[in-house]
DNA sequence: TCTTGTTATGTTATGTTATAACATAACAGT
DNA sequence: ACTGTTATGTTATAACATAACATAACAAGA
């Protein structure tokens, strides 16, 4: 219908196979945080494992769940949310604020705002880059004065593969 | 900073002066819907009200509050949260993701998507338009095959005043 | 007007998401 | 070892949301 465009790049892979490899998003991670003198402790590192081992996003309260599985031993809601606050203050994991779940980010080496689009059907969400969004925004922030210190896009609907499976 | 653009003319005065004052929202709001054969009740109309009346967004249970308060009447949560659920479908009303917080649509006459900036100063979010933003997304969606259904689009950070005014 | 189907609201209970407030532990630098 | 800082643990509760079912209000045809 629209006319696709030629231009952004959007990395539609990002649990992806080659160069993407859970491995190497943990280390790429790691690196990130001696660079900043920002600890990945155990406890974040865990947590950003659980969520590239999975192929939607999850919970607080899932995250719980899967560590009260992994390490036989209860952790509590405070200290599961803030390791997601910790990555996500470190650009290594976003927020779906419409599905309250976080989601690891693909790409935390460049500094770029995460947007996504979120199938309803498999509950896969994908993230997309586009610098021409961030620049619309800031004229209309510069327009009204606003001072923006964050941005979030959220796309629901369904993917190509769930749209074609069939209805609801 | 970046230079503004004289192109899209967002409305910034969602809770503006002469020709949009509360009680022609809810006129035209209850006319929209008689046009589309669905029922403004007086709990759905009552609700459209309190959110009119507020410089800020209003969570389900502050809306309950209200509720109580202006009936003496209390009122439990699904009977609040099917409002705004009704007034979402019509297009009078949207949810701010970030916020969990709901806000009336400045032009429900237009088929338009709402996206906000939101203050963290004095709470306040103002709504914006612009087209260029949803061909963009569209763009992306028509790329990956992706049927899009619903789109959240959300800028927090601190208004004008409340920039000028200070920090935190 | 009575009946019947539909839509809206009320009620009870509970599920889910998130944080406040404070206690303890781990660690880095002296 | 001492001290300050950062991270984690614990308890309790706040805030947001919905499932499941009951009742009421209303419209449209018999």
């Amino acid at each position: 219908m629209t006319p696709p465009s030629t231009r952004p790049r959007p990395c539609t892979d990002p649990h992806g196979g080659g160069r993407h490899a859970p491995y190497e998003r943990i280390a790429l991670a790691t690196a990130i945080c001696r660079e900043r003198g920002v600890q990945m402790t155990e406890l974040r590192r865990g947590i950003l494992e659980l969520l590239w081992a999975r192929r939607e996003s999850a919970s607080a309260y899932q995250l719980m769940e899967a560590l009260k599985r992994r390490d036989s031993r209860p952790v509590g809601p405070p200290t599961v949310y803030r390791a997601p606050a910790f990555l996500m203050a470190q650009g290594l994991v976003s927020k779906i604020e419409t599905l309250n779940a976080y989601l690891p980010c693909a790409h935390p080496e460049r500094d770029h705002d995460c947007m996504f689009f979120i199938c309803r059907g498999c509950r896969a969400s994908v993230e997309f880059e586009d610098p021409r969004i961030a620049t619309l925004l800031a004229e209309h922030a510069a327009v009204l004065g606003f001072v923006a210190t964050s941005r979030t896009v959220e796309v629901e609907g369904r993917c190509a593969r769930c749209a074609e499976a069939g209805a609801a």
